[in-house]
DNA sequence: CTCACCAGCGAACACCGTTCGCACTTCACC
DNA sequence: GGTGAAGTGCGAACGGTGTTCGCTGGTGAG
């Protein structure tokens, strides 16, 4: 009775249903035990199924993290991107909703605040999905969860891109600072052979690029997973803030004072 | 027939003995296998023992991971240490070799200088110990790990205070760079109540102490997580001295420029 | 209409953390 | 020295987990 619209029978679309409402109560799962607590049993009695019944959808427990470290990578891409300003037209192509972003630069926004609001986005999806961030960047899956050039990496790929595009923006206005002292020719040598770092990006920028990620990723890191809730357990925002700033004034190239 | 010398009856010295035995175990466990394959009833096995016999010294698995993660943290600290050519005295009151560290500054060396030593010697832990550096900064466990005023704050105050050492020297010489518009005041505003800083640790130093643990966190973090694997397979030694190098320059004070 | 295919299920296996009651040793005290 | 309490370890058990296997019954193509 169906009308059997492109090729599209019942059961493919039930199918896709069905591993569309897996992925999201795993994810739930993700979100209330966090992923060292995720069980395929909880996710199957989530979706009334039997437990077995999820293996004709996910080869094993350890490749349903993996798809989910996937969908995380592409979700805080889509807020990086988001912050950034951009149409929702870069967003994945995926049924999902554009998101909610706190700090959104402006269209017209100049590079440097597109950069801190990059930068503040950052952090405002690790504060608020701290079981996300620690699927993403918290201890590798106990067996190793390392698909060689599989979906994650190219998904992590989005994010280094929202995170390269200011920089590569203040690099092509001249205004990025290159010290030549950074030693950006041994840092690029111990990139694998193959890297391919599009066209645009000079290896001093990939390795400046790596360095600020890395120092507002230390920041979040350590706030998200309670390094210092002792110190400071109402947020580590001023902190953050700080750094940030410090690291932007940083970024800038300083004209040379004449010598 | 034993000499029963100084109060110490031979059951104490079997259990003590079972006990740092079986934390060995357990740390062998967690290298071998990371902290979220860690096992009780493996342990149990390197032990010999029953797995019942094990809650005659642990409560739960929970909590020989809270042991670790202390042993874990002064482990770090005892390094850090080192490295900064402090004499073995400040090393742990604890039944343990001094650790073996690559760089060490010498005993007469400069403030920067053991600054920088500080810096390899934590990325140079985290990478030869990439489990345990997972079980301190990865995943919190998932039923939360975070005993109020416990042994593993006291143990992680000793990280802290080592990266502090050198920073609080700059400081005391005039070097440090401070700025004020750091917006110290607002960060130490966040701090909890009463966070005894030693009297000596002004709040801006501590805000720039933070902030110089989380610049270099992020890079060990993100190297020792694998995030960066499929960029550089040989690890990240050169970005990381880059990352150094910058940071240190920019802790130091710039004269200022005559206006 | 037929028949291959396939989603889903129930039962089972091995492993896990944890609890309980029981043997056996060690120690302190009379 | 004898006696009773305390401590140490064990085996069995319970409920949970990931995963496999063989089965059923509906789906869809020829």
């Amino acid at each position: 009775m169906a009308e059997r619209s492109a090729g599209e029978g019942r059961r493919e679309r039930l199918r896709r249903e069905t591993w569309r409402d897996l992925r999201a109560a795993a994810l739930a799962e993700v979100r209330d035990v966090g992923a060292a607590g995720l069980s395929l049993r909880s996710v199957a009695r989530r979706l009334g199924m039997s437990p077995a019944g999820l293996y004709r959808y996910v080869d094993s427990r350890e490749a349903l993290l993996t798809v989910l470290i996937a969908d995380g990578y592409h979700d805080l891409a889509d807020h990086l991107v988001v912050a950034l300003g951009a149409g929702a037209d870069e967003l994945r192509a995926e049924e999902r909703a554009a998101p909610q972003v706190p700090v959104v630069a402006p269209p017209d926004a100049g590079t440097t605040a597109r950069l801190e609001a990059v930068g503040l986005a950052y952090r405002a999806w690790g504060v608020s999905h701290p079981n996300e961030f620690g699927l993403l960047f918290g201890d590798p899956i106990p067996g190793y969860a390392a698909p060689e050039g599989g979906v994650t990496v190219e998904a992590m790929r989005r994010v280094g891109i929202a995170f390269a595009q200011p920089i590569l923006e203040l690099h092509a206005a001249g205004e990025l600072a290159l010290h030549p002292a950074l030693g950006a020719r041994e840092i690029v040598g111990q990139m694998g052979p193959m890297v391919d770092l599009g066209a645009s990006m000079p290896a001093e920028v990939a390795a400046l690029l790596l360095l600020a990620w890395g120092r507002l990723h230390g920041q979040v890191s350590l706030e998200v997973f309670g390094q210092h809730h002792w110190l400071m357990p109402d947020g580590c925002e001023a902190l953050y803030r700080a750094e940030l700033a410090r690291m932007l004034v940083e970024l800038r190239a300083v004209p040379e004072p004449a010598t």
